[in-house]
Formats: C-alpha cells, sequence, structure tokens
RNA sequence: CGGGAAGUAGCGCAGCUUGGUUAGCGCGCCUGGUUUGGGACCAGGAGGCCGCGGGUUCGAAUCCCGCCUUCCCGACCA
C-alpha cells in the first residue's frame, strides 16, 4: 500500500514530469492534427479563471471587447513589410474553398493587427475618436515546428489588445499600463508567479513593432517563460493602413497604435512555476476548485456532514466541490493532489466523533485540525495563507537562481540552471551568438533599479539571460 | 525543418535479433463480493486492421521501402 510516485519526478525528467502531470491531471491531450491541442474540461477551468481575472483588469483599464474575423486577406498580412516578413514561414493559409481555387489566397489569423488595423481606419475620423481602446479574446494559428501542450501549439487561444492613440506618449503609457495593471497584476497576485519586466533587445522585437515589453518568469527548473507581451507600434501600423484622424487644428494626423497579448500558455506557466513531484499546485486565487470536500467513507452521517460543510463554504464565497466516499480513499487524495486543489476537508467517522475535520495543504502539506464550525469562517483565511505562500515561494526560487556575473562566459554557465543579470554594454552580437549556441538567450533589457526601460538606447542597461521555453 | 529515439488494448511495456497455430503482461475499465483514515483485495469479464501504405515470402507485429505521429536536442516563436 506505500505509494508510489505516479509521476516522473521533476528531478529525474523535467519534460517527462510536464507532460504527466498534463495528461493525469486531465488537462489536455493532443489533437489529431500534428501541433493541435484538446484542451480538457479540467484544464479549460483554469483557462476560464485565466480569462476571467485578465478580462476584468483590460476592462479596468478602459478598453472594450469586440471580435474580428478568423480570416484575413493575405494582402492585408504583405502591407507593412517587417510584419509579413516575421510571420510567413507560420503563416496557415487557404487557397481552396467552395470546391475552387481562390482567386486571393486568406490567411489564417497568426495575430489581428492587419485586419483590425483596416477597421480602426474606417472608425477613427476625429480625435475626439482617440484613444480606441479594443481587445479580443480568440484563437489564433502558427504553424509549430515543435509543438508542447500549452506552451507551444499550432492553434492557441489568447487575448490580443490594440489600440490607436494621438500621440507617441499616450500610446507608450498605455502599453505600459497595460503591461504593469493587467498582466503584472495578474501574474503576481493571481498566478503567483513573480517576474522580470523589461524589453526585448531589437532582435526579439514583434514584427513591425518600434518597442516590446515582456513579462519573463521563472519556472521550477530555472527556465524562463515568457509569460504576456506588450508593444509599442509607432506609426507602423497606422501608415500601412492609413490610421489617420483630425486634429483639434484640424490637421491629418497618423495614430499610434501598441498591441498586446497573452494565451494559453499561461497554463503552461502555472504547471511549471508551481507544480511539484505529487502534480500541480494551483494558487487559490486562480483555483477552479479551491477546496475539495472528502468524505473518507461513503456512509450517512459522513455524507451529512460533508454536505453541510460544502453548503457552508459555499455561502462563505469559497470554489468547493464534493468527493464522496466511493472508491480508496488513498487513491482519491492522490487524485486531488495532482489536480492541485490547494486545500483539502478531510471528513472521516473518527473525526466526526470528536466534532472536527482535517484541512490539508496542498503545497505544504501540513494537516490542520478544526472544528466543524470553523472550517467555513477560517477557510478563505487559509487560502490567503497559501496565496501568499505561493507567491513568496515562487520569488525565492527565482531570486535564489538569479545571479548577478560579470562576463558572458559566467552568464551562460549560471544560465544552466537560472537567471543571469549583467551589463548589456558587454553583449555585442558574437557574444550573443555565443550564448545562442549553447540556448542561452536574451530574455529582456532591464534597468538597474529593476524598472522597465523605454528603449534599448538607453545607457547602462542590464540584460537577463537564460535558457528559455 | 536538421540530428537522435520510439509507435503493439485507455496508459505503461514484453514479443521482433533467428518470420510459423488463438499476440502476451502490469495498471486502468465492466460484473459480483469483501473493503474504505495515503494509489485495497478476490473471482469472473470486455477490450487489438501490432501507426498507415506498399514490397519480399507459402506465411509478416517480426525483414525491406515510403509516409504519418509522438518524445528528446537544435534553429523559430506567445
Amino acid at each position: 500500500m506505500a505509494s508510489q510516485s505516479v509521476l516522473t519526478p521533476q528531478a529525474e525528467d523535467f519534460p517527462r514530469w510536464y507532460q504527466d502531470v498534463v495528461a493525469k491531471a486531465e488537462m489536455a491531450d493532443n489533437g489529431p492534427v500534428r501541433g493541435t491541442m484538446v484542451i480538457r474540461p479540467y484544464g479549460y477551468a483554469i483557462w476560464e479563471r485565466i480569462q476571467a481575472e485578465i478580462d476584468a483588469r483590460i476592462k479596468q483599464a478602459g478598453a472594450q471587447n469586440a471580435y474580428f474575423p478568423l480570416f484575413i486577406p493575405q494582402s492585408y498580412l504583405s502591407k507593412e513589410a517587417e510584419h509579413v516578413e516575421g510571420f510567413s514561414p507560420e503563416l496557415a493559409v487557404v487557397t481552396h474553398a467552395g470546391g475552387e481555387e481562390l482567386a486571393e489566397p486568406i490567411v489564417v489569423r497568426p495575430t489581428s493587427e492587419t485586419v483590425i488595423g483596416e477597421f480602426m481606419a474606417k472608425w477613427i475620423q476625429s480625435y475626439r475618436d482617440l484613444p480606441l481602446l479594443l481587445n479580443q479574446w480568440a484563437n489564433v494559428v502558427r504553424w509549430e515546428l515543435r509543438p508542447r501542450l500549452f506552451l507551444r501549439s499550432s492553434e492557441f487561444l489568447w487575448q490580443e489588445g490594440h489600440t490607436a492613440h494621438a500621440t507617441y506618449e499616450d500610446a507608450a503609457a498605455y502599453a505600459m499600463k497595460i503591461h504593469l495593471e493587467v498582466y503584472n497584476d495578474f501574474l503576481n497576485e493571481v498566478l503567483a508567479v513573480p517576474t522580470f519586466l523589461g524589453i526585448k533587445p531589437p532582435r526579439e522585437r514583434f514584427a513591425g513593432a518600434i518597442n516590446t515589453m515582456t513579462c519573463e518568469g521563472m519556472m521550477r527548473d530555472g527556465k524562463a517563460l515568457q509569460m504576456a507581451t506588450s508593444h509599442e507600434l509607432g506609426q507602423n501600423f497606422a501608415k500601412a493602413f492609413d490610421i489617420y484622424y483630425q486634429s483639434e487644428e484640424g490637421q491629418a494626423a497618423l495614430c499610434h497604435t501598441t498591441s498586446w497579448g497573452s494565451s494559453t500558455r499561461l497554463v503552461g506557466g502555472l504547471i511549471m512555476a508551481h507544480g511539484d513531484d505529487r502534480g500541480l499546485v494551483v494558487p487559490p486565487r486562480l483555483a477552479p476548485i479551491q477546496v475539495v470536500v472528502i468524505a473518507v467513507r461513503d456512509e450517512p452521517t459522513v455524507n451529512e456532514a460533508c454536505e453541510r460543510i460544502l453548503a457552508s463554504l459555499k455561502s462563505a464565497g469559497v470554489r468547493a466541490v464534493l468527493d464522496r466516499g466511493r472508491g480508496s480513499f488513498g487513491r482519491r487524495l492522490t487524485d486531488w493532489e495532482i489536480k492541485g486543489v490547494p486545500l483539502r476537508v478531510e471528513v472521516g467517522p473518527r473525526d466526526l466523533a470528536e466534532g472536527v475535520v482535517t484541512v490539508v495543504r496542498r503545497d505544504s502539506a501540513e494537516k490542520i485540525t478544526l472544528a466543524l464550525e470553523a472550517v467555513a469562517p477560517q477557510v478563505p483565511a487559509l487560502l490567503e495563507t497559501v496565496q501568499a505562500e505561493l507567491l513568496r515561494g515562487a520569488r525565492d526560487h527565482r531570486d535564489a537562481n538569479t545571479c548577478d556575473v560579470p562576463s558572458v562566459v559566467e552568464a551562460i554557465d549560471v544560465a544552466q540552471t537560472g537567471f543571469a543579470r549583467l551589463s548589456w554594454d558587454l553583449v555585442g552580437d558574437s557574444e550573443e551568438a555565443e550564448m545562442n549556441s549553447q540556448a542561452v538567450t536574451i530574455r529582456c533589457l532591464v534597468r538597474a533599479d529593476g524598472s522597465i526601460p523605454a528603449s534599448d538606447l538607453e545607457e547602462d542597461l542590464l540584460c537577463i539571460v537564460a535558457k528559455a521555453y
């Protein structure tokens, strides 16, 4: 009856562990076409929680949701030179439809700057129409050569925001606002993943952008994951799509646009940032199921007690479910652990005889005995404690594996297991090539005080380098 | 897309080297019973175009060729 591990241990083979978690926690399956993903109900429930939290923050920032078509005329992509060059290798193109070859091929959207630009041009007439703040939740297609569930799939789900502003300053400020108040706030407060915020070096910029900001998180194996990005597009798309407005003075002027996105990749980030050898660990504020009430045995008195506890938790605003005592106890515990449910409340005859239950934390395995009446009043605070400790744990892990180094050679060494931070001045083309040959990449540029640079031309910048997903 | 490994029941695998009746095992699943405080046990049962296509052969899971898919390592990306 000794429990043997049901997952490949992280230390033995991290990628294998990841796949085991995705499969055993019933999050996703591979689709029939290479690179496609079937998101199962539990994985989708997590995504819906991510969506809800991000969507609320986007609306708080003033943007409105809309929907643009999946199909984009190929000619649109070509209007912005860097954009088409950046995306053409990964485009899926429809050449036949309605039983005939199409006169103009149709691209399946890899992102929607172009179509949205076209309509922004139509909708924006006056400075009074600015800023125009749009967002859409959609699927996009980028043909991937090496797919991985949630992290890199040929079709994925995301939100893409697109805005148009009268001035460069407004646009830059809004992109920054989204980056801090939507993405970084969500990542820290909900996903419990501390980030490095910075800008991408010129080579890594979004195709067509003048500046790209990123949120880089550290996974438990020390590798980096880009968890969200915001782009200043300058007037590149405004020029390509004629997005003009008439100013107060009656002059025609070009808009400045931004775009920003976060995707189902965040689910992969969640798995790798908090998971352990027992499976997923979901932060309480994110968890679709925060508490599982487990009946040790399937008998009337136990079940009645469970029902009462469940009802009291729900009325306290806790997302809770009931696991009736069918099947072996140990097996059920293991299943809930793999799914990463933050707290479980174990209810059995021995507990009930004493008027108590046993509450167990997923993150620390700590067991707490609570009086029956104390469960609903105390669980919300306990969930917040777990949330805070997950963030603290992730921050400790990140800090312990982030090192300031004086040279590229040492940066490559440090990047085998974590992040290295060094002067950006030390990294020329040949140094970057040397790092890249070891799979180490520049994740972002930051100021010495950790804030986000306005441009890569600022002096005394630092760069954070790491292996990345 | 390049280099490597692998596809046999839902999952994990054996069988292939040296072709030969009905293709096995563990877990899971179904039925019945006993169980239930950390992956329970007994008995019975269901489930396979052996990845796909072609070739060699009297005969192919097994040998040969092509393709597809998955995993690992690179280049590309959210």
